[in-house]
Formats: C-alpha cells, structure tokens, sequence
DNA sequence: CGCGCCATCAGCCGATCGGCTGATGCTCCT
DNA sequence: AGGAGCATCAGCCGATCGGCTGATGGCGCG
C-alpha cells in the first residue's frame, strides 16, 4: 500500500494557508485533498466523515484548538494521521501535541519537499518532526530540570495573572481578599514550579508555556 | 489605468503562504505576480527590481522585519503600494506599519474576495483596512491613552529581554557593561513606551504584542 | 489516621526596584 | 545651527519584593 494516493485534510484557519497547502497537494498526483475545516470542531467532523489518510492540523485556531481536536479524534478512534503544521517552534504545544495523538510535527516555514515526504511518512505511520522541534524534545528529556511540568494551582494563576497586569502584593492581596503574606506564599511557591526567581521571570515562562496570554 | 494588469510581489516567510497568494492570483487574470521574497531584506531589493504595482507584505519575518522594508521602501520614493497582510489583529504594529507608509493592512483570515478587492483597491492608491484593524486605529485615535504606541529602541529590547530572564538590574548592567544607573533608566523609558510601571507587566505586554516570546 | 497538597496567615530583614532630578555626548533629520 | 531621540551616568529615597521560619486548618487518598 505505499504507492496508492493518500487522502488529505486540512484544517487552519487562514483561508490563504488551506489554498497554499491545497495548491501544493493538487500539483503531485500521488495526493487528494479531500475537504477543509477552518477549526478543529469542524475539523473532527470532518475527518469522520471523509476519513482522509492524514489530516493537516494548525494548532492555534479560534473554532476549537489543535491540540483538542487531536485529542477528540484519538479518543474516538479515527483513522486517520494527525500531522501537525504550525508557525511556531517557541511552542508549549508541542509536547501536548504529540501526547494527544499526533503522529507528526512540522513547522509552516518547511519547504514543500520536506512537507510531501513528511506526509507520506505519516500515512504510513512513521512519526516525523520538524529538526527544530526534535532538538526541543531532546532538550526536554535530557534535561529533567522540568520535572514533569508542575501545574500551578487555580490560586497561583489567579496571583500570576495580576502579577503580569502590574499588580503589586499589596492590591493583588486587596483583590482577592487575602493577606499580603498569603499572596507571597503563593508567588513563592509558583517560583519554584516555573523555575524562576522573580515575578517578571514567570511572566515569561507563564507566556512561554501557554498558561498567560 | 482602472483594468489593466496589476502586477504584484509577496513577501512572507512561510512558503505556505506565499504559495497560496500565488495560487490565489493565478487564478484571476487581472493579477500578476513578478515575485515572491521571503524576509524584508530581500523583499525590498526585489520591489526595487521589479517594480510592482503592489506588494503584499507579512510583518513578522525572520529576514528583515516588515516595518522596517516599509520605511526603507517609502524612504527610497518606490512607487509601489504595500498592502501588509499578517496573522495578527493583537498586533502592536498596525500603526507603525501604516505610519511607515502601508497603503492597507488586512488579517490573513480574509476571505479571497476581500483580498482581491483589497489589492485592487490598493493599487489605485486607496487605502484598506479590515473591520478589526479599523475599530483598533479609532480606539486608539480616540483614546490618546496609547499615545502613537512608542517603539522600544534596541538597547531597550535587549534590557527587557534579560528581565524576562529574570535577570536584575545589577546583572543587567554587567551583562550590556552599561552601569545599573543606565539600566534603570532604559527601563524607566520602555515602562512609559509600553504604558506599565513594573517589570512584570513589561515582560507581559512585550509578549501580548510580540515584542518577546 | 497519618501524609501530601493546598490555602491561609505572621514577622523579620536585606536586596532590589522605581521615581525623581539632572547632566553629557552622539547621531540623524530639518 | 538646532532639536529630537538615544545611550550613558549619578545620587537619593521610599516602596516593594523575596527569602526564611513557622503555624493552622481543610481535603483527599490509601
């Protein structure tokens, strides 16, 4: 079955990218473009219906996020390969991503080459990553200094997010109805789970890892 | 000169992209594209070269930023109209882009038609704006709260980005070998550019408006 | 019924920050 | 020539932060 034409879809929200991708595919004859979603609610729908070989995700969509869809079509067992194709490498995606069923990850800046053979190493299952995201996967197991990514508390968030408005101790304290000193138990305590040592720090981190922003 | 040809060049990092607004304009016969480039740099010796009536123009590009191929090419007096067409409607660079001399600024998710339209209407030197950038530019028009949206120069960049680091002040100092008196005051500067008052804020509208992350 | 995690609070203290005022030299544009 | 913007530096000072130590009570899990 390594030859036979693979069936596509794909979803993004940019009508500009599903035409880039659509019009790449429709030069090779070896492909299919079978439809389209423009968000991974759609997107799961889709893919039940026309049970495509590989389906090209975008992670960032407003109807319904990547990483869900994936999820949504793991859990009801499709057929399909997800391959992801987003703009960003920074992304605290990735490793979601791949845990929720992707089959592969690739960046929007590859050349179409490295797209077709990345598609057709999907329909048959291998797994394929952009260089740059396997570097960052490497990078995270080698280097266990994210021990398992603690998750912060529903009261640290609260913190960190006035925290990133400008808040000081003093009026995040006043806002949530707690002492001053309980607000720095809980930025202490969001330190040591992102790793930092000052508030502008987890900021940073909070924005690198999704949880603000 | 209402229907002749318009001749067009894309400039845009992800070949994705720029193969889907060549595809697109293949399509309708009164569009032409001489050229594509992938970053600033290139995209402006390529107008320069080709001369085109229009350009479509990302503004976040690895190779040279968007902005900054604007104002060099309205500094050089080229004739061409550039129509920015980017990803994000967040962005922080809609004024800056249109004050450097954008003719339009559309968001990717426009449909084609728009597009078109857009292009056309670029071409005859009218300016286009989508509905979201415009609610934007009257909200800031109106509240002169962002008063021109200040851009942080590069010596203030690279202050804010070790304080995302969590890196202080005195660190700071040694790291640019600049006293801690300069670093306090670059930092003065960029909280009053990006309208915070401390650190942590900074580190949070730098990432909402692409300036880190 | 402990153990762990969370949320809450207290006081102390040195380190750091941010505002204020004021100054110099450079470059670019007009 | 002059002004605007940038980068550089200084000193002062009150406000804020972050670390440390330690404590209480609630909740779920085995």
């Amino acid at each position: 079955m390594a030859d036979r034409t693979i069936t596509l879809l794909i979803v993004d929200d940019h009508p500009v990218v599903r035409d880039g991708l659509r019009g790449m595919f429709a030069s090779d004859p070896g492909f299919s473009v079978l439809g389209e979603a423009a968000g991974g609610v759609e997107g799961v729908e889709l893919a039940l219906h026309l049970d495509p070989d590989v389906i090209l995700m975008d992670l960032r969509m407003p109807a319904g996020s990547g990483v869900e869809a994936i999820a949504e079509l793991t859990r009801r067992g499709a057929r399909a390969k997800v391959l992801v194709l987003t703009t960003y490498d920074t992304d605290s995606d990735t490793i979601p991503a791949i845990e929720a069923g992707a089959t592969g990850y690739l960046l929007k800046d590859a050349p179409r080459d490295e797209l077709f053979t990345a598609v057709r190493a999907a329909a048959e299952g291998r797994t394929v990553l952009s260089p740059a995201v396997v570097s960052r996967l490497v990078g995270a197991v080698r280097n266990p200094a994210t021990p398992t990514v603690e998750v912060l508390s529903a009261r640290e968030r609260e913190v960190l997010e006035l925290v990133a408005k400008g808040t000081s101790n003093r009026e995040i304290a006043r806002e949530l109805f707690i002492s001053e000193a309980t607000v720095k138990t809980h930025l202490t305590h969001l330190y040591r789970k992102l790793g930092v040592k000052d508030r502008a720090a987890a900021v940073a981190v909070a924005y690198d890892r999704g949880i603000l922003g």
